[in-house]
DNA sequence: TATGAATGAGAATTCATTCAT
DNA sequence: AATGAATGAATTCTCATTCAT
């Protein structure tokens, strides 16, 4: 593998070889994956891999960095939204499926990677803790607010009924469990807000009469 | 592999086989596993393996098979368990977390096997359909019984909860979060009842007023 | 590589191997043999080395092994031989003349291949201290006899005539210095015995008056 | 490789070159070498190279080439040495260990080298027949003195007592026989000066009446 | 002259599976 | 039923060398 600063030929090629790799893991999945694969994707010779990357691992490694993190941003739920607590977490609940729907064969390669190797257990921890301290923040906000039960842990409820959405996501996306989006979405942010106890404010869209 | 009916001799062998199949995934994983690794356990050699089984994946087939009809029949609330819908709940919600510690890494295998093979993908399917059809079921009654928000359809919500369990179980068990069991399933239990807007009986353990 | 003991057929196998590398680093040198010659020689597919040795390296060690055990073997005169130092002398060096033309490629490998792999470094070391030994303890002896020069340290001057045979052995036989055997023998037992100051007896066969 | 003459920047580079190569082959063998680690020492890449060499084999040609020039200079006894015979033979002894000392892994490469590419075999007889012819034309002239035995035939003496140092040098430099410088000088000295039966002179420093 | 990206021939090794005994 | 020797497809990775810039 190359060590020093690329020209812009080489991170061209890098680029191209990197873009190859993740269209040819997801699909046919780590195992089914040969480099010869991903350099004719890509138009290089085999050896010309080699010259970027130091194995198939460190490829895939550097596509499951590039999908959490697209994960993450993509999940974040803008600070202009609406103030509305049960607007904000049917935002939230949008948009991680919607993320999910973009990623979600990749993601589980990770996680099934990380069974075997602790490092993309650590890339699959981080993404999690992420999640799972902005939705414990938003909890522990509207308890202070008197919005919510104030009995029940942030975090271990943000673990949850984080589960839950992403679970679902996975279920749904994957393994076809038929639903609407809308539905979808609907269901998951009622179940969240009544979990939580979310006392309806005057501009609720919550369920209505 | 043989056809005929085996002498009980050769149900032993099979049986060691089996058994020493499903602590070898257990504990390498299925791609590290060898059939030679097999063979060692089980104190056979090689070529006995295919008299019994036809492949590797084959073998991972019923050790698939068996860990599913476990978790499923190891999760079912008894008939003779309390009549109180929260008490049901939270004793569904126990067991699974059991289940779950007793077969996390195969079960995740076999997820992860699905993703290739749909075989696998309709054994897990199988075991969803239960645990969520059991889910569902338990929520119609309720609302039938006025204890529970009748707009929520029932399957979504049972598909959606379960996974909130299944979720919560693969995070807590195999990805360090921590937790208390009593705490993990109080919450886990409270959070799924006020989601369904479980109205406290008058034996309900429940929060209280 | 297997492990457990062999039965008749996997013995013979294993020797046929072990002959057939043996005539391959012979004819093509070391890096030059690639696994699939050894098993065309043999007759074998290439998985089936892989049964019986480790490595190429492993394939090496053995028969490096067995042609170190060889050339001690093959050079050593008998407690037959005739009594007489001169003689005896003589008898030592056209065995060692001989051994190392039926193995002097090989021994030569096995030198190079020390210069990377301390194993083989070993394996000559203990080839060469036996050679060693048994020069030192044959001049220590005609040093007591009064028949060789007392001053000399035995070891060191073991260890220099000795390499002055070897040496030869290797500049006659591989790089082709001409010189026909009986004067080959005759001059490095001239040259030996005079060097040590060796006194003729009566009996000697040297060059007379 | 260019071929017209080189400017004065273009020798230096080559020059370069030619060091790093030396220094790389003398630490990790020719096998071990790659063309990058030559560049990286010589502060050039890969392509410039090419420019000054047609392979990794040319440039060890070079190296080999200079070694064996140097070892040869290294260990000429000066015309001005004293005209006593065993005091030339010991300086020459001398400078043959301490040459050695310098160059003896180049040359053992160069010597296995020689093993596949008859192009080292020669370079290597040239150097060895120089040595020898020197050696061959010393005894010849102590025979004619009257000084050494007029049976041995000079070259083959020559070859063998060469053999001695040479390979002494290589047992005590590489493989690590323990002795000190001048009692191995002494040893091969008296060894070699015996075995021709030289008639010591009066101002010979030998070993006393 | 120098650069460094690209090439691809080439070899080692693994392991599921077959089959003769 | 059991054995274990034999098979060979399949794949990774290295590195000397070429060539466009």
């Amino acid at each position: 593998m190359i060590v020093r600063s690329l020209t812009l030929r080489g991170k061209r090629t890098r680029a191209t070889l990197l873009a190859a790799g993740r269209e040819a893991f997801e699909e046919h999945g780590y195992d089914a994956v040969r480099i010869d694969d991903v350099c004719a994707r890509a138009g290089v010779s085999h050896g010309t891999f080699y010259t970027y990357f130091d194995s198939k691992e460190a490829l895939f490694g550097e596509v499951a960095q590039a999908v959490v993190g697209e994960m993450f941003a993509a999940s974040a739920v803008g600070p202009a939204a609406s103030g509305d607590p049960y607007a904000r977490i049917e935002a939230a609940n949008r948009l991680y499926l919607r993320a999910w729907a973009a990623n979600s064969r990749l993601v589980r390669m990770v996680e099934h990677a990380a069974d075997a190797d602790p490092r993309f257990g650590r890339l699959l921890l981080e993404l999690r803790e992420a999640f799972v301290r902005r939705g414990a923040d938003g909890l522990r906000r509207l308890q202070e607010q008197g919005l919510a039960d104030p009995s029940l842990d942030p975090r271990l409820t943000a673990v949850m009924l984080g589960g839950m959405v992403e679970h679902f996501a996975h279920v749904w996306l994957d393994l076809g469990e038929r639903a609407g989006e809308q539905d979808a979405v609907d269901h998951l942010t009622r179940l969240w807000a009544r979990a939580i106890g979310l006392t309806p404010t005057s501009t609720s869209s919550q369920e209505g009469p």
